[in-house]
DNA sequence: GTCTATAATCTGATAGAC
DNA sequence: GTCTATCAGATTATAGAC
């Protein structure tokens, strides 16, 4: 987990080890005593750098909200980028994966995180809400219409195929994390999501003979 | 949340009120001294009936499993039940509320514990995998291939379609809890719920233009 | 900024009277 | 089966030396 323990300041040590420890034993599991260890310091010291344990999830948060924020933004110049695809299936997978290299590091972690907490603590459920949620499917609904508008999908509930979309979406990355734990290997877990997300996109297809117009 | 404090014995009753405090508080932000305030009684009655905090979440683990199966298995007389409808989408509809129908009481806030803990907890990770994943992905499949083959949806890959299927409704159960806890009606969530079933089934008609209806 | 020392409280769990 | 009393350890957080 460690990405250069030595050359990162002492607050970042603790931020990294407290995402960590946060992530994957839940954050009434961990105590500052365990992030401290992890970090090689006494508890106390942490104090020096957060008002408390709280305080360091706050800081989580809003760093994961910068982050969404500004890979979100980064977002609108995307149109550009979609011009070099005239298949749905690659233009679909491409954006997805070009949004996901805008994301900080420790967003994924984060998010686990916030799916931990969701039921437990109002900020994290209004973090999944949004990110996971609300601006989802207002980015799907964007490359939708794109896609329409091009003619390279027939006609559609854009909203509701949204809607749909990003519903599926995040049942499968559960099951994915989910999966992962159990031992499945990432390869096999990407080639799924990359299945999964492929039969949705090829489904809207103009003249596809499986869901097309009798 | 009390179904009825005063005839229950002091085990249902710890029992009643672990399930209450593990769902809305979480497993390790709720001590066994509060389940004991919420019964009435002394925390060290408790060890009288379970042998500890964690035999209380197995005894409440242990309860979903035996309902969930029990639930599951009268599911295969369900083909007479089938037999009522000629319009999918509404087969579809009443197949799920049949099945909810059959799931012992506190069904609902024990899945919300096993979310809660699905990423820390070995146990929970395994029942969702099954319960929500795994086993709902097997009835999907067997209520498509009921439709399909008596032509009510026109072919399609029934694997698939079962997944997708799924991982929507999963991924639409999560938003619809956070919705709840951010003050939005059950009525209106229900609603939502059924209109985004609705438009997936409408999607598999044989005769459909478009995507689905409104 | 780090440490030691310590406060004040909470934790799960046990022993034994009734 | 419930209670009181108690334990040993963990919890977050603070005070003050260096």
């Amino acid at each position: 987990m460690n990405t250069g323990d030595d050359h990162m300041s002492t607050r970042d040590r603790i931020f990294e080890a407290a995402v960590d420890l946060f992530s994957t034993r839940g954050y009434h599991g961990t105590s500052i005593r365990e992030i401290a260890r992890e970090v090689g310091i006494k508890e106390s010291s942490i104090y020096n750098h957060f008002p408390g344990k709280d305080g360091i999830l706050e800081a989580i948060l809003e760093y994961y909200q910068e982050g969404f924020r500004t890979a979100t933004s980064s977002l609108e110049e995307m149109e550009e980028f979609m011009k070099g695809f005239s298949e749905p299936v690659e233009l679909w997978l491409a954006v997805g994966v070009e949004f996901i290299k805008k994301l900080p590091p420790y967003t994924e972690p984060i998010s686990r995180i916030l799916i931990n907490e969701m039921f437990l603590d109002e900020r994290c459920r209004r973090f999944v809400l949004h990110t996971m949620f609300t601006a989802q499917k207002e980015a799907a609904e964007n490359s939708l219409r794109y896609l329409r508008d091009r003619g390279l999908i027939r006609d559609c509930d854009i909203r509701q195929t949204a809607v749909q979309y990003v519903y599926m979406l995040q049942g499968l990355d559960i099951e994915n994390r989910l999966m992962r734990m159990e031992g499945h290997s990432p390869e096999e877990l990407q080639q799924h999501l990359m299945d999964t997300i492929r039969f949705f996109i090829e489904g809207l297809r103009k003249n596809n003979t499986e869901r097309g117009i009798k």
